[in-house]
DNA sequence: TTAATAGTTTACAAAACTATAAACAAATAA
DNA sequence: TTATTTGTTTATAGTTTTGTAAACTATTAA
């Protein structure tokens, strides 16, 4: 595979997490799998809006899906996937940290 | 700050490394910084693209920059972003290995 | 079988993103 | 100063993503 189609895919994956929504649903997923209608009243989005979302992370193999019944279930495919997302909250919270920190010494000028 | 407004920041970090070229500019700046002419170089794309790209990711904290000179310099941020990269590097392998046995064992049959 | 529940898929308009080209700004060289 | 190099910004057209609504499918209940 060339290394073209490996960024193209890698941007694909890291793609599947650049939505407030996926993000949300990506941190309700940590503890463990949820089903469809607790992810649909913790978010309070509409049900199409939810399903592709969760739709668009399976694809890209942010998450896993099973059936049992009338209910679907979601969970993360890797506690790799929890570990590369806390890791980006860290980034932006030192980042906000950092603006809060040049505001602050603007403040005292 | 709302959740809300968290996952949105989250998710906007997560979009900067959402795009081929710029996950292959985070893998040139994995081992050092690098000044703008050799990315241009390296990647091949119109001056002005690499630079709106880089401009999206030093925005999101991503990246840093300086000028020398002529020259601008970009680096990561945070030793943070290259492991969270890495981590979603290994996701996407590992789904497409888990692909490859899938299809293997209907070659099988 | 018929109705109800739980999700998924499709269609489509609005918003966001992207690549190109052209104009612009800043630093150095002539 | 004027020209050149290096990079940034702006404008724009084309593409992709998104949210809503409606149609649809599969499972369970009556």
């Amino acid at each position: 595979m060339t290394d073209k189609k490996i960024f193209e895919l890698h941007a694909d994956v890291c793609k599947a997490l650049g939505h407030p929504l996926r993000i949300e649903i990506i941190d309700l997923l940590q503890e463990k799998e949820q089903c469809f209608s607790d992810i649909l009243n913790e978010t309070g989005v509409l049900k199409s809006n939810l399903s592709q979302h969760l739709s668009v992370m399976t694809k890209k193999g942010i998450l896993k899906t099973r059936r049992d019944g009338q209910s679907s279930y979601f969970s993360l495919s890797s506690e790799k996937v929890a570990k590369a997302c806390l890791l980006m909250r860290e980034v932006l919270l030192e980042n906000l940290q950092e603006q809060q920190k040049i505001l602050h010494k603007l403040n005292k000028t």
